[in-house]
DNA sequence: GACAATTACATTGATATCAATATTAATAAA
DNA sequence: TTTATTAATATTGATATCAATGTAATTGTC
């Protein structure tokens, strides 16, 4: 006799097909791609991307907020300062009226840059989606922010 | 006069509100957080079960395919396989009919791991899914089919 | 059958991601 | 005002991700 546990082929077929764990992953690996591929004669990746636009505000952010908005871990945010502010894009200083926070800045040449991915993302943004069915981009924007 | 290249600041809402990189990225961290944590207790990630599963079949698979369907580059593959191969739930061998090529396929402990991930699975998934509106995830399913 | 082109996979280097933990500073309680 | 708690961020270690590149084996062409 086999001791061996085997799973029924058909409940792989199953969480293969209808595991939405799997199918945003899927999605979000082939759309960072893309972006990361239209955005790459700048330097700049698709995250590094939406966290410089999150930086992009009249007053200067603190970490905390800004890892909530892009739903990231704060030492992801940590990491993902450091590449941006080595190419002198982002500014990170010391909040004097809290020592423990940090004022998170885009440079001038972060803003150039930034403004430079503007017209790129654009572009791309619309070859996404026009991958959509007609009118199916708002209901997945809500469907993916009820996800997160 | 000031050379500072300055985005608009709605500009920076609309692309915050509507960029479906972001809210595909978003979502995806914080899903697979929620798998994450739900497969801890058996030393598994969302990565790691979806990697799993697809080698659940009949016949060992190729690197390639694999890649495919999981829509990661193939040396991500080479990497992903390197825990599972050294904790002993996935087996790598030549493919004797070419020697290019690898023959993947899951190991008993493997297998057994993997059942005792499809409850967890199960359970954890009908969470997420129920974080969308009724019937909506079929159709989310099919567009980030499509965005992929 | 020799050789060019193609295919399958691995390696390297850089960044992304998070859990666990540490550090430092601000705040609240005694 | 100590002291305990909470809050904001950093560090470490492991895995994930991809581009660029390298290696070896197969296939197609002559």
């Amino acid at each position: 006799m086999s001791n061996v546990i085997e799973i029924p082929f058909e409940t792989t077929l199953l969480v293969r097909d209808s595991c939405l764990c799997l199918h945003v992953q899927r999605a979000a690996r082939a759309v960072a791609r893309r972006f990361d591929e239209a955005l790459r004669p700048l330097g700049l990746t698709n995250g590094q991307f939406s966290l410089m636009m999150s930086l992009n505000r009249p007053e200067p952010a603190a970490m905390g907020p800004v890892a909530t908005l892009l739903a990231i871990d704060q030492t992801t945010l940590t990491a993902a300062l450091k590449p941006l502010e080595r190419r002198g894009w982002v500014s990170i200083l010391p909040n004097p009226k809290d020592r423990r926070a940090r004022l998170l800045s885009l440079t001038p040449s972060g803003k150039a840059v930034l403004a430079a991915a503007v017209p790129i993302w654009k572009v791309t943004h619309a070859e996404v989606e026009a991958r959509l069915p007609d009118g199916n981009a708002e209901r997945l924007r809500r469907d993916l922010l009820a996800l997160s």
